[in-house]
DNA sequence: GCAAACCCCAGTGGAGAACCGGGGTATAAT
DNA sequence: ATTATACCCCGGTTCTCCACTGGGGTTTGC
């Protein structure tokens, strides 16, 4: 039940895209990773399956980039995590084997997924980036 | 987001253990592992993590086995799962980052987690077994 | 043209999951 | 008392997958 670290940098690399957005100026890889202490060329391949997934778009070539796809009120967490997870339409796997406790299980468990993805699916990147925001201020008066 | 094998094989095992639990009478291991088609050693370690977290007893020797600690209805899914997977005090690693990014989405995954053991904590064995029993009984009416 | 950026694909190291084995110890039945 | 049966403990092994790295391309602004 840990998120992975894969994750957590799409989530991270995309809520540095975030307030980028307006300006349509895109961001770079190097940029992105060392802001966020990412190694670089894993990053890469996290924001190419994000483009593949139609919620980045990149600009090739010098000052080139990435921005986001859409704004960021309409990505959702579910949106990065199930596509950097690919958790998504699968069901190759039919029969993991079916005793009816083993069936029990599953619908237990398929619960439990439900629950756990409507909280991603409540939440947008945007969200992320006030909730940041205030956080900040939060520290910025117990400076004070 | 999977349930491991690991916690699946302690769920099945307790679901045997459960009917037996009025009568008293200890299962082996054996026993549990053919009719769920476990490998008999690894539920051995399983078991004994259940046992050191009181969720059953065990009875050495000759005739020996495992019984349910309590009332099937007094086990709850998370009972198991937290013991199994070990995710209880922890606490150690503090700071895993504390860029203000990485806070915001340590919240919001923790979040999630709440999420998902809120539904492990709603059900116990005893609603397991039953939500068998009842797939069992429609298995019957449609074979008639 | 050339440097800066993205693009693609393949490989590697380490950690952890799932499992297996050997040798003990307690206990019921004889 | 002896013995068979079961649990108990602790270590090793195998395999998969995550996180990361590297070597080449191709596209684009200057």
């Amino acid at each position: 039940m840990d998120l992975s670290a894969k994750s957590e940098y799409a989530l991270l690399a995309l809520l540095e895209l975030s307030p980028h957005y307006a300006s349509g100026e895109p961001l770079q890889i190097r940029q992105i990773a060392s802001q966020q202490s990412i190694p670089d060329r894993y990053l890469e391949q996290l924001l190419a399956t994000l483009r593949r997934a139609g919620l980045v778009k990149s600009q090739r070539g010098a000052r080139g980039g990435y921005i986001l796809a859409r704004d960021p009120w309409k990505i959702t967490l579910y949106d990065v995590v199930s596509c950097i997870e690919g958790f998504e339409p699968q069901a190759d796997p039919p029969q993991v084997s079916d005793t009816p406790e083993s069936l029990v299980i599953q619908d237990v468990w398929g619960e439990v997924r439900q629950s756990a993805e409507g909280v991603l699916q409540r939440y947008t990147l945007q969200d992320l980036v006030e909730k940041r925001n205030a956080k900040q201020q939060i520290d910025i008066m117990y400076y004070i």
